[in-house]
DNA sequence: TAGATTGTTAATCGATTAACAATC
DNA sequence: TAGATTGTTAATCGATTAACAATC
């Protein structure tokens, strides 16, 4: 192989990435991003390695299951391997997403900038709140709840995204499986049933709070995981 | 041992509980909440496993690891449990917290009944912003920055909230350990630094949903983790 | 070239699963 | 009692680390 970056989604030989890999794919990426903004070119796997806190073997382990992306003596060229990142978690596309549930957490998702960036485009939001719908939210239209699924068949809705209450939130979830989403981000405190044809990932910000007191708890009695 | 229920910490000889067995206590604690609203007294290793989508044999090796709470052919009493799991989570004891950054998503925060309910409460919301100080959003005042060291000694604060823009946020994080706190939950996208005393749990918006498309791309190729 | 850094192997470590005797 | 379900062991599986030849 002459060219050591042009293997991008054929992989070394290693198969499917695992999940374990894939949740640090993401720490990567951000953090090469970050670096192509300091106008950084290359860097290393103990650059990265000490910058999110893993071993410099791990990263180059980590990097080497979707292709040979580095230099020997060199390192990594960030924009290379963004490029690769990016089309392994699937965000070298754009994603279209519904939001269900315009309250404050809704409100906040509405006018995060981050998921623009990262290849996330929330094209509606959704409510059964007569005062809401009709209004606009950092740009975006609230529309009834009731026509979810006609409005995610006429824009190619993959994902949606739950800020409802946890009481509302499987029937919520039923509604986006009807209306065709293909993934659910769901920000209820609640476990969700869902077809496993249908991806989920739940983040419950109490549940992120209780980590952190375990961690503390557990201070100087380092866990073993 | 007569009482089955009478070793919360003691452990049953399994030594400190694992990292991945921490993250699961959360829903089995979350999951247990549930089921007690619901008026039941009493569960087993087969139903928590089936509704969280674990094998039962993990939820019993997780539950084994800080005492013998099932009876056999019996299950598990919910209430016991719960004060169990609380207490390996640190959640026994309230904990003070402070929010920096009163932005949208600081906003949101604020407004969530959850963190109340597991045992976190935000005793204030700090910003530089002056038109912000001052005021009150959802009962919790709202603080210049610059009394943050002074408000948390005087408080009890344990724990940071990090809402602010990525630019701000290692210099919070910052002024967030020189106040004293123990952990840290940062929302913003971005590496911070601390001196390992501190604890840190990130949440990344955009990066959750990364995962929720990389789960969607490799849809029947299932990651091997 | 000499120095730096990769990709990969083998060894270690930790986590999950299956099975079953113990027991309510 | 018979049926149900636990706690624990042993086997399996996956993830991490250390080391180093290959190479830019």
């Amino acid at each position: 192989m002459d060219d050591p970056a042009s293997n991008a989604s054929g992989a070394t030989g290693s198969g499917p990435i695992p999940k374990a890999v894939a949740s640090r794919l993401s720490l990567y990426l951000r953090e090469l991003q970050h670096l192509i903004e300091q106008g950084e070119e290359t860097t290393s796997s103990s650059e990265l390695g000490r910058k999110l806190g893993f071993t410099d073997a791990q990263v180059r382990k980590d990097l080497a299951y979707f292709g040979h992306f580095g230099y020997p003596g060199i390192g990594y060229r960030c924009d290379k391997l963004v490029g690769a990142i990016k089309k392994i978690l699937g965000t070298d596309q754009q994603w279209h997403a519904v939001l269900v549930g315009a309250g404050n957490l809704g409100r906040a998702l509405l006018g995060y900038k981050g998921f623009q960036r990262q290849g996330f485009r929330v094209v509606a939001a959704f409510d059964t709140d007569a005062s809401k719908v009709g209004s606009q939210i950092e740009g975006v239209a609230v529309v009834h709840l009731d026509q979810l699924t006609e409005f995610a068949k006429a824009n190619r809705v993959r994902l949606g995204i739950i800020a409802v209450p946890a009481p509302a939130a499987q029937a919520v979830a039923n509604r986006l499986v009807a209306a065709g989403v293909e993934g659910i981000l769901n920000f209820a405190p609640v476990t969700i049933e869902l077809p496993d044809t249908v991806r989920q990932v739940g983040v419950d910000l109490a549940i992120e709070l209780e980590q952190l007191s375990f961690a503390i708890v557990t201070r100087g009695e380092p866990p073993t995981g």
